[in-house]
DNA sequence: TAACTTACTTGCATAATGCAAGTGATTTTG
DNA sequence: CAAAATCACTTGCATTATGCAAGTAAGTTA
């Protein structure tokens, strides 16, 4: 764990765990689909380099964002799943699409969960901290 | 302009604009002063260099998020402001707040101001834009 | 008018990212 | 059951971004 800490602001220490262009993907890909492999990961489409991913999984996991489980079918295969603190940026990440959704061009199918989110965000995130938790 | 655009994914075009370890603080220095100087931006307490500060205020202007004015006391002096797009970030920079407080220990001032957040959140964007905007 | 601010730029060292290839442990296949 | 394939990474190296210190030009103050 290297000493970073730039100061006491909220927002500045969350950046410092998450404040680049790989990480919230990462987070993304787990809300998506709950569990994720190393290869999962690889095939998003915004083609993460496998050093890379490597090195943000292991800041993810030191700072309890996701964490690593046995693969029920194979000993060579990892998955990754959300903790509860992981989890819990599912509000953030709402609101980043919601704020993309008002500036660019959304693909058909976030723009319909973004119509979910919208009639009751509370229970939207309710409901999908409930599955991605069980 | 740089032709950055990772994949159509609401998240990652967000990330491309701001998805750094400053740029979300300079955007923090914004909502809480309004209106700040170059130099103000120099006394943020993550000291942040003066080159990085230069190339992230170009690229948020670029994607007007920010915006320069005049100065009204001296033309030596510059002003940079939140743009609508910029003051809708407000959502995201109150849940990366609220995440942070679950997760990490917080300063009093923020702690008092989440308080009022929680009272009615939606009240509390509201006019706070209103403030921003106007 | 000389000293000082202000908003940057520049040059250079260091760190992070990106790409291609490689490794070792499993797992599948012929 | 040995060989080929899969999986989760590492490693080496080129490129890019960041960080630091110093410099500069326009504008302001004493």
């Amino acid at each position: 764990m290297k000493p970073k800490k730039r100061s006491d602001c909220p927002v500045s220490n969350s950046l410092d765990i998450w404040g680049d262009k790989w990480s919230l993907l990462i987070i993304r890909d787990l809300m998506y689909a709950k569990e994720c492999t190393y290869g999962d990961f690889l095939k998003s489409p915004e083609g993460i380099a496998t050093n890379i991913l490597a090195s943000r999984l292991l800041v993810l996991e030191e700072n309890k964002i996701i964490e690593k489980l046995d693969h029920p079918d194979s000993k060579a295969k990892v998955l990754y799943r959300l903790t509860k603190k992981g989890i819990d940026l599912l509000p953030i990440m709402i609101e980043i699409n919601l704020w993309a959704e008002k500036y660019f061009p959304i693909p058909a199918d976030i723009k319909a969960m973004l119509k979910e989110v919208k009639k009751d965000k509370i229970a939207f995130i309710k409901s999908m901290t409930k599955e991605l938790v069980g």
